[in-house]
Parts: structure tokens; C-alpha cells; sequence
DNA sequence: GGATCTGGGCAACGACAGCA
DNA sequence: TGCTGTCGTTGCCCAGATCC
């Protein structure tokens, strides 16, 4: 669920000190119950309340991804979200459904229907919407985007971004059409390089891939 | 000011999907 | 079935924020 300030020490506190079950219970905490950890003073218990409490209304993609389910990390959560739109469609999906989408194959269905399969993993999802998850809702249609140079694009990001991190770059790529991956390859179409970039420029050149400064990617970014 | 923790970034590796 | 490209996971490092 992406909770800022929220990682494995704190959660290895709260549920040693039995203050959390499970997941759903981090949103069930009190100030008292983080205030009274290790480490812990009011600001930063204050700025973990406020961080559980924005998390609360997610979008459909980031709520699939975060359930852990074998297989499905951030990409293929986004395909399934973009298919099928609404939480309870996934979770009634059936086996031909699922493989029918482009980038799932029968590993990945499997695990999807194993996982809501198992009345655990049931009873985790519904403790989780009375803890008060909402799942944002997605248009049924999208707007047709006008077609901008980075759309159908391959990019990689390499080196430090000074403007914006990583995720907010990955972000406006996929607003504009585009795909990110980790590692260079010949479909690669562009190499945005930051400050201190790491071997894949090397690589990006070798295999001639575009290599865009941090500025050129804002500027195109923008136009259209 | 030192200690601790988190988040961001990189790299490596295994697993998966798609294709010939 | 093997190859290629991509994705997910993990581990490591570093900088910044916060606590004591």
C-alpha cells in the first residue's frame, strides 16, 4: 500500500508487540500505539498516521499489487487492473479469462486463482475493506489521449533524477503510453540518463538506443 | 552529533511470456 | 524447445529525516 515511513523494523515492532495481525490492523493503530515504540516520538508517529490515512483510498492497481500475490508485482497488477476495472471481477476471473490478456500466462493465472482461492487470503481482503480501504473507481472507457512522441515507447531510466523521482518519471510515461523497464535491450527506444548514471548508458550506446538528459525527456514530456 | 531507520537507486539473478 | 526480452525479487549502498 506504499505507506511512507512504514517499513520492515516498524512492522517487526507491531507485530511482535502484537499491536497488528496482519496488514489490515496497520490501519487500526493509534498515536498511543506507534508513540510508545522504539525510535518513536509524536512527529514521526504523527507523519506514519497521516501516511496510513492517505493510503486508505487506493487505485485498483496499487490495492492488486499490494495483496502479494505470487507473480504479480507492480506491471502485470496494472494489466490487470486496466482489464478488468473493478476488484470483484478479478476475483470472479476465471482461468480462460485471465489467459485471454496479453502477458499473462498459465504461472500467472494459476497463482491468481490459487490465492483467491484460499479462504485466508478471503478473509484478509475483507478485513482490509472494514478497516476502511476504498479502491478509487476507474472510468469504464478512457479518454482517447492524443499521440504524443512517447507513446508505444520503450524507455529505461539510469543515474540520479534531480526534478523527480523515479516513480513520478514512471509515472508520466505510462500517462503518455509509454513503458518502462529495468534493463536495456534492442527494443529499448529510450535511455533517460540522470546525474551519476550507471552501466546501462554504456549498454544503451552500444545497442544505439536514444539516450535523453533529464532535461530533453521534461521537455518532450511536455509537449502535445 | 551519533545512531537508527526509511526510501531511492543500482545490479544481479531467476522466472515467466512470447515467439520462431 | 530454446532463445530473447521483460518482470519480480533481493541485497547492497547512500542520503536524508528523525530520535535520543
Amino acid at each position: 500500500m506504499d505507506i511512507d515511513g512504514l517499513g520492515d523494523k516498524l512492522v517487526d515492532q507491531l507485530v511482535r508487540l502484537r499491536r497488528i495481525k496482519d496488514a489490515a490492523d496497520i490501519y487500526l493503530l493509534s498515536l498511543e500505539d506507534l508513540i510508545t515504540l522504539d525510535k518513536m516520538a509524536e512527529k514521526s508517529a504523527n507523519n506514519i498516521l497521516n501516511a496510513i490515512k492517505e493510503s486508505k483510498n487506493t487505485t485498483l492497481a496499487k490495492f492488486i499489487y499490494s495483496l502479494g500475490i505470487r507473480h504479480v508485482g507492480e506491471h502485470v497488477a496494472m494489466v490487470l487492473a486496466e482489464q478488468f476495472r473493478r476488484f470483484d471481477s478479478l476475483q470472479k476471473a476465471s482461468r480462460e479469462e485471465l489467459l485471454s490478456i496479453q502477458e499473462i500466462g498459465p504461472e500467472i493465472a494459476d497463482s491468481i486463482l490459487s490465492y483467491f482461492s484460499n479462504e485466508e487470503n478471503i478473509s484478509f481482503i475483507n478485513h482490509l475493506f472494514e478497516a476502511g480501504i476504498t479502491i478509487k473507481e476507474m472510468p469504464l472507457e478512457k479518454a482517447p489521449l492524443k499521440e504524443h512522441p512517447f507513446s508505444g515507447k520503450s524507455f529505461v531510466l539510469t543515474g540520479i533524477l534531480s526534478a523527480l523521482t523515479r516513480s513520478e518519471a514512471k509515472k508520466f510515461i505510462e500517462e503518455k503510453k509509454g513503458k518502462v523497464s529495468t534493463s536495456i535491450s534492442t527494443k529499448t527506444d529510450y535511455l533517460v540518463s540522470g546525474k551519476s548514471p550507471g552501466s546501462k548508458l554504456a549498454k544503451a550506446k552500444d545497442l544505439g538506443v536514444t539516450i535523453l538528459s533529464e532535461e530533453e525527456f521534461l521537455r518532450t514530456l511536455g509537449e502535445r
